[in-house]
DNA sequence: GTCTATAGGCGGATAGAC
DNA sequence: GTCTATCCGCCTATAGAC
């Protein structure tokens, strides 16, 4: 009898599986806010009502899609900072960005589903922001060790932004001097941007060689939150 | 016959207003994706087959409400540097950041239209380009406003990125230096990072002082195109 | 220019049989 | 868990009368 549990379970994952596998082709070519079950259903050959016990309602399989592509890109960026934890930080910090920027070109449409516009009418459940705050993460972790090893010189702050800076470094960035939290969010956002003028055409027709252009800007932003190339870097 | 012809005419710009109004109404409630002709003719009481006397597909409509959406946000880019042009470049940096800060959280859902996930299945014609390009311009004019000054000091550019950066500046920034170009391309697309994050919601519970923030962000950007603020700034 | 009517689709969600 | 059947809504686009 376990057995037989056991091997409902598995048909159940794998069933799960085939129609998130299917949810994301549908996101490619209709795009998040027209994700239908009923579309997934008939393209696996199944009938709209049987999905229904997989998942409860539309939205309830778009936070499933949602969950996975921070998870994969967290999982991408955590990647990257574990491969060059002894390199020096700076290289790690390219690193992570090539990351984010390779898994964002290889999954366009999960890339808009997390960072493009919000869907309409969808707001996302808590359980989300667990998973949406791994790649911030990798970001803190170069800071620390930059921070404990030769650290990260940055002008004061303005006054006007102190109390907010202490409060995002105690929020999630404990021990970093504020001036380099504040630096670190503002960098994620910038870098965002980036890809998403790439991902989603804004470069069409401006930015022809994407690849140099964006090694200049990652290079731009470690600057920007104080890491400094090693000796020996192109000029 | 010229007044009848005439009165024609402005019925029909005031209705084509009209059924532009409503459909930035729609926009707002269910998204791009989800714009439909219908949904429009319905809430002004036409019915509707008469829409596509004005408007011969739905993907016509998008496009005159994405040309109107640029138009509107590089109008406000366009006075913030009129404002300022005898303004130290530096100065006129900041109120063009603003400027263009300030529409999008105005107009969330244009700005989504123009700056966020392209509509799957939707292609912009030619048309929208021009309108397209002019905050870009509102940047490339105080570029070159501070270069005719006291110039703009920037590093060298990486090798690998040098031809590209004199191609951009030949297409659209002629006469500034190639690391001016990419310096601003860069940051205009890091500015819509840092706009879209707050607008799109990835700033909550992240960053709570979002004016004290963006104006830290924008004085970072202008340093990273090389303008340098007055003297007489705040530390 | 606006109307009715129509063709030929799409969707979410549920009830009840097997 | 999957099926059929069903309710009720939505859409683009066109034809043809007025």
């Amino acid at each position: 009898m376990s057995t037989v549990r056991g091997a409902r379970e598995r048909a159940r994952i794998e069933v799960t599986a085939a129609i998130k596998d299917e949810a994301r082709r549908r996101l490619a070519a209709e795009g998040a806010a027209k994700l239908s079950l009923r579309a997934v259903a008939r393209e696996l050959g199944m009938v709209s009502s049987a999905l229904y016990r997989y998942f409860p309602s539309r939205d309830d399989l778009l936070t499933a899609l949602i969950i996975d592509a921070y998870d994969s890109v967290g999982a991408a960026a955590e990647a990257a900072r574990a491969r060059t934890v002894t390199a020096p930080p700076y290289d790690s910090w390219i690193a992570v960005c090539r990351a984010v920027r390779d898994w964002a070109l290889a999954h366009p449409h999960e890339y808009a589903l997390i960072y493009g516009s919000p869907v309409p009418g969808y707001s996302a459940p808590q359980a989300t922001v667990g998973p949406a705050s791994r790649v911030g993460n990798a970001f803190v972790s170069i800071a620390r060790a930059a921070h404990a090893g030769r650290g990260l010189a940055l002008p004061p702050l303005p006054t006007a932004l102190r109390p907010e800076a202490a409060r995002m470094t105690a929020d999630f960035a404990e021990g970093l001097p504020p001036e380099v939290t504040a630096a670190l969010v503002a960098a994620w956002a910038q870098l965002t941007g980036l890809i998403s003028f790439e991902v989603f055409g804004q470069f069409n027709r401006v930015v022809e060689d994407r690849e140099a252009f964006f090694a200049h800007a990652a290079a731009q932003l470690a600057h920007g939150v104080g890491l400094m190339p090693s000796p020996r870097a192109d000029a």
